[in-house]
DNA sequence: AGCACGCCGACT
DNA sequence: GTCGGCGTGCTC
C-alpha cells in the first residue's frame, strides 16, 4: 500500500471515546457531494488526528485535481485494499455540523430509497456548507513571444493582464463571444504562458445584517395608519415607510415582519436619511441580526379556547399518543386542527423538547408561522427550499447551539426540514399527510417527507401526528392495522356547515345545448347569482396553460416537445408551445409542420382558457388565475391570495393550489370544471387522489352561517368515487379502494418498487429492460410488471422504459432491493449495457 | 459530478 | 495528416 501522506504508525484511535493510542493509522469515509456507490476512504494525517470527528466537513482531492468539501462518516483502523490513499487536507470545522442521528437517518435513506450517501447529503445540507471546487488561472510572470499567438489567445492574454488572477467560470462566461474559453486556456497552459490552480470557495458564512422593524405600539392598525398623518411634512419618510409596508407587511394583515436595511435602501423611493428619521422618530427599530437568523419575536400570548370537539380530540390524541408512535389525526377540513397542534407544542416545549411541523407546500408556512410566531415568539424557526442560503445556514446553525436555551424549538417547514440537525426531537406534526408532494421525485433521494418524518421520529423516540382532512390510503389502513392510533374531529368550527356538493352531467348538458364553452348554465347561473349578492367563487382545473394540446384540423398532427414523448401545452399569453415537463418552448406555428394546413387548433382546456371564457361571459367581474404560470415567485402568489381575501377579485381560477389549507371567508360557490380529467388519471391512487382534491377544493366553499355550494361538472356523473364525494362518505370510499388495491395488488396491500431504464437508444433500453425482468420473474416472491414504455417514454433525448417490482408485505423488502441491485450490476457488466442507467423510485406516488 | 483517455469525422 | 467531437471509465 502507498500512502501520499505521511504514515502513522505512532497513534490509534479508540472511536468509542475518541482517546488516541499508540499503534495503527486512522482513516476517515467521507461522503462526498458525488453519485458515489462506493465508499472512499482518506488518511486523516497526524497533525488533524485530534480535530477529526464524525459531522465535520474536510477538504479531499478526489480524481486528479479536483477539491471536494466532504463529510467525515465514519473514522477507523482499516485501510482499504486498493490503490493509493489520499490524506485529508483540512478539517474545515471546529465543531460537527451534522449530527451522528442525522448521518443515521441519511444512511437509512440511500438504503431504503435506493440513492447514494452522496446523493443524500446533497439533498441534506445546505447549500451554503457544500464547498464548491474552482479552477483559478493566472499568466505566469515573465516574457513570453506574442507572435506565436493566434488572436483568441491574445484576447485571453490581455484580459487576465488586467487582474491577479481569475476564475475558469468567470473567463469562460466573459470570453464567450470570442471562442471557446477552455480550449484556449488549455493551449496556453501547454505553452506555459498561464498557470492554473484549484482552490475551494466558501460561500460567505455568517454575516451582520442590519435589520428595521416595526415598533409594537404601532402593530394596531389605527394607530399605524395615524403615522402617516403624523408624517405629512415629510414625504420621505412616507415614502420610506410605505416602501417598508410593502416589503414587511402592513399591520391590518398582522405583525409586519422585519426587514433588512439593504433590502428597503433597494426600493427606488426609499432614502437613507429617511430610514434614519424613522428610526430617530421612534417608528422603527434598529437592530443587528445574524444573517439568516429569525427575527426576533417577543411571544403575544393569545390563547383561543378550544370548544369541546377539540378538548375531546385533544385528550383522544394524548390518550393514542401513549400507546402509539404514530397517530392518524382524521379532522374534517376547518376543524381547527391548528390549534390542537399549538397546545401539543406548548406541552413539548415545556419537557424541553423540539418540534418539526411539516406542511406539503412552502406557500401555506407564511400562515402558519404567524400563529405560530404568535404564541412562541423566536423560538420558531421556517426552512424549506425558497429560503435564502444564508437563511437556511442560519437556521441550520441555530439548531446545533450547544446551549439549548440558544436552539430554535419548533421547526416549521416543507419536506427538506427533516434534514435538519435536531438535538432532542419530542413530536413530529405532519399536516396535510395525504398530499403527494411530500413525495420528492427529482432527483434522487426519492424520498417520502412523511414515511421518512416518522423514520426520524422513530430515531428520536418522539411521537408522530399525521393530521388531514382525507387520509391517505396508506395511513388510514395502518391505523386500521392498529399499527398507528386514529382520532376523528367531525365538526367544523364557527358553525361552519359542510357544504351541499351537486353534480352537473355534462353529457346531458351538451346534448340539451346548455353549455357555453367549458361552462355548463347551471355553473353560469350560480356564478351570476354570487356576482350579484357580492360573494366569492373559486374554480377549480386541475391544469394550467390554454389547452394541454393543438392539433391540425386537417391531418391531425399534433407538436410534440423535441426532446421528450409529450404533447407540447398552448400557452395563449405568451402565444406559444410549452413542454411540461423539460420546459422547451417554440412559437405556436401558423401552419401545420405536416401539411401547412392554417387550420390548427386548441383541443382540451387549462385554467387560461377558463379565464380566457369567463371574461367573455362576465365582461365586469374582477376574475384571477392562480397557478403555476402566474404564481411563480411567492410574492405573486401573496399578492393573489392577498387580494382575494381582500374581496378584490370576485372569481378565482386556479389548479390544485388552490386546494390546500387556504381559508378564504366569503366564497359561497366551487366549480370544478372537469372531475374527468382526475378520475380518469391513468395510476392506481386516481380515485383516492379525486377524492381528496374535490374534498380539500369543496372545502374551501362555505361562509359563517351560510352553507356553501359546490358544483362538480363530469361526463361520468354515475361515477362511483363521485356519489362517495357528495355524501362525504370517506368510508365507503375507503372501503371500496382498499378492496380494490387488495384485488388488484396494489398498495398499501404490497410495496412498490419502480425501476427506469434509460438509454439513448430504443433498442438498448429495451433489450436491458427486458433481461432485468426476466431476471426478476424468477424471484418467486414477487410480481413483476413489464417492461413498458411509459406515458412518457422518451426524455431529453432518452429512451425509458420502466418495470414495476410489487412485494408482498410479507417479503423483506430489503433483500428485495439488494436482489435488484445485484441483477442490475451482473447485467451492467457487458459491454453492450455499460451505459445503460437505473433510477429507482420507490413507494412510487 | 468532473476529468482524462480514446476512437471516428471535417478541416488547416 | 491533425483538431476536436463525445462515448466510456475512474476517482480512496
Amino acid at each position: 500500500m502507498l500512502y501520499t501522506g505521511k504514515t502513522h504508525t505512532e497513534y490509534i484511535f479508540d472511536p468509542t471515546n475518541y482517546r488516541l493510542m499508540k499503534g495503527s493509522p486512522l482513516f476517515a469515509d467521507i461522503i462526498l457531494p458525488l453519485p458515489l456507490v462506493r465508499n472512499y476512504t482518506f488518511l486523516v494525517p497526524e497533525e488533524l488526528i485530534l480535530q477529526a470527528a464524525i459531522g465535520k466537513r474536510a477538504v479531499v482531492q478526489f480524481g486528479e485535481k479536483r477539491l471536494y468539501s466532504g463529510m467525515i462518516e465514519r473514522l477507523h483502523h482499516e485501510a482499504p485494499e486498493t490503490g493509493v490513499i489520499k490524506p485529508l487536507q483540512t478539517i474545515l470545522d471546529d465543531e460537527p455540523v451534522a449530527l451522528d442521528s442525522q448521518i443515521g437517518l441519511w444512511k437509512w435513506m440511500a438504503d431504503y430509497y435506493m440513492c447514494t450517501m452522496g446523493e443524500v447529503y446533497k439533498a441534506a445540507l445546505p447549500s451554503a456548507l457544500k464547498l464548491e471546487s474552482e479552477t483559478e488561472i493566472r499568466l505566469v510572470p515573465g516574457e513570453f513571444d506574442m507572435e506565436m499567438l493566434s488572436d483568441a489567445e491574445k484576447a485571453m492574454i490581455s484580459q487576465l493582464g488586467n487582474k491577479d488572477k481569475m476564475s475558469l467560470g468567470e473567463i469562460s462566461t466573459s470570453f464567450r463571444s470570442q471562442g471557446n474559453a477552455l480550449s484556449v486556456a488549455r493551449s496556453l497552459l501547454q505553452k506555459n504562458i498561464v498557470e492554473v490552480s484549484e482552490t475551494l470557495v466558501e460561500k460567505p458564512a455568517r454575516k451582520k445584517e442590519k435589520i428595521l422593524s416595526l415598533l409594537p405600539e404601532f402593530y394596531d392598525a389605527e394607530k399605524y395608519r395615524n403615522l402617516f398623518i403624523q408624517l405629512k411634512k415629510a414625504p420621505e419618510q412616507i415614502r420610506a415607510l410605505s416602501a417598508f409596508s410593502r416589503l414587511a407587511g402592513n399591520p391590518e394583515n398582522g405583525i409586519p415582519e422585519p426587514v433588512s436595511w439593504d433590502e428597503l435602501l433597494a426600493e427606488e423611493s426609499v432614502k437613507a436619511s429617511a430610514l434614519k428619521a424613522l428610526v430617530k422618530r421612534n417608528i422603527l427599530a434598529e437592530s443587528w441580526k445574524t444573517a439568516g437568523l429569525q427575527p426576533t419575536l417577543s411571544p403575544v400570548k393569545e390563547t383561543k379556547t378550544l370548544n369541546s370537539s377539540q378538548q375531546l380530540a385533544m385528550q383522544q390524541l394524548k390518550q393514542q399518543m401513549e400507546n402509539f408512535d404514530v397517530v392518524l389525526l382524521h379532522g374534517v377540513t376547518s376543524s381547527g386542527k391548528t390549534e390542537i397542534y399549538i397546545r401539543l407544542i406548548a406541552e413539548c416545549l415545556e419537557r424541553g423538547e423540539q418540534v418539526l411541523y411539516l406542511l406539503p407546500e412552502i406557500a401555506l408556512t407564511t400562515q402558519i408561522i404567524n400563529r405560530l410566531r404568535a404564541v412562541f415568539g423566536d423560538q420558531t424557526g421556517v426552512y424549506h427550499s425558497r429560503f435564502s442560503g444564508r437563511e437556511r445556514l442560519g437556521t441550520w446553525y441555530r439548531m446545533l447551539e450547544k446551549d439549548p436555551s440558544r436552539r430554535l424549538k419548533i421547526i416549521l417547514g416543507a419536506r427538506s426540514a427533516i434534514f435538519l440537525p435536531f438535538h432532542k426531537l419530542g413530536m413530529v406534526i405532519v399536516d396535510e399527510e395525504h398530499e403527494n408532494t411530500y413525495k420528492q421525485f427529482d432527483p434522487a433521494p426519492r424520498y417520502h417527507a412523511r414515511d421518512t418524518a416518522i423514520m426520524l421520529a422513530h430515531m428520536h423516540g418522539a411521537k408522530v401526528i399525521l393530521g388531514t382532512a382525507t387520509p391517505s390510503v396508506e395511513s388510514f389502513f395502518n391505523a386500521r392495522l392498529q399499527k398507528y392510533g386514529m382520532v376523528y374531529l367531525g365538526e367544523r368550527h364557527r358553525q361552519l356547515e359542510l357544504p351541499e356538493i351537486r353534480i352537473v352531467d355534462l353529457a346531458h348538458a351538451y346534448k340539451s345545448r346548455q353549455m357555453q364553452g367549458e361552462f355548463s348554465n347551471q355553473l353560469l347561473k350560480e356564478i351570476q347569482r354570487c356576482l350579484e349578492t357580492r360573494e366569492q367563487v373559486i374554480l377549480f382545473q386541475n391544469r394550467r396553460g390554454y389547452s394541454p394540446f393543438v392539433q391540425c384540423h386537417d391531418c391531425g398532427w399534433v407538436p410534440y416537445c423535441r426532446h421528450c414523448d409529450v404533447a407540447l401545452t398552448y400557452h395563449k399569453a405568451s402565444a406559444s408551445l410549452v413542454c411540461h415537463y423539460c420546459g422547451y418552448t417554440r412559437h405556436m406555428p401558423t401552419q401545420c409542420d405536416a401539411c401547412q394546413s392554417t387550420d390548427i387548433r386548441t383541443k382540451g382546456f387549462g385554467t387560461e382558457k377558463i379565464q380566457d371564457e369567463l371574461r367573455f361571459i362576465f365582461p365586469d367581474a374582477h376574475i384571477a388565475r392562480l397557478d403555476l404560470d402566474v404564481a411563480r415567485s411567492r410574492k405573486a402568489y401573496e399578492n393573489i391570495i392577498g387580494s382575494f381575501e381582500k374581496r378584490e377579485i370576485d372569481i378565482l381560477i386556479g389548479t390544485q393550489m388552490i386546494s390546500k389549507g387556504l381559508d378564504f371567508d366569503h366564497v359561497s360557490l366551487v366549480g370544478i370544471l372537469n372531475a374527468d380529467n382526475m378520475l380518469n388519471y391513468p395510476d392506481f391512487r386516481a380515485f383516492e387522489r379525486s377524492f381528496q382534491l374535490i374534498t380539500q377544493v369543496s372545502g374551501r366553499a362555505g361562509r359563517k352561517g351560510k352553507r356553501g355550494l359546490v358544483l362538480v361538472q363530469t361526463f361520468t356523473s354515475k361515477h362511483p368515487v363521485l356519489k362517495d364525494v357528495v355524501n362525504n362518505d370517506f368510508l365507503h370510499m375507503m372501503e371500496v379502494e382498499l378492496a380494490e388495491r387488495k384485488k388488484y395488488h396494489y398498495p398499501p396491500y404490497v410495496r412498490m418498487i419502480r425501476l427506469s431504464i434509460r438509454h439513448r437508444q430504443q433498442e438498448t433500453a429495451e433489450a436491458f429492460a427486458s433481461l432485468i425482468a426476466s431476471e426478476l420473474r424468477t424471484l418467486k416472491q414477487v410480481e413483476v410488471l413489464g417492461p413498458g414504455a411509459p406515458p412518457i417514454s422518451r426524455l431529453r433525448n432518452e429512451y425509458i422504459r420502466e418495470i414495476l417490482v410489487k412485494i408482498p408485505r410479507s417479503e423483506s423488502i430489503q433483500a428485495m432491493r439488494e436482489a435488484i441491485l445485484s441483477i442490475f450490476e451482473k447485467y451492467h457488466e457487458q459491454k453492450t449495457f455499460t451505459s445503460v442507467r437505473l433510477m429507482a423510485d420507490v413507494d412510487p406516488q
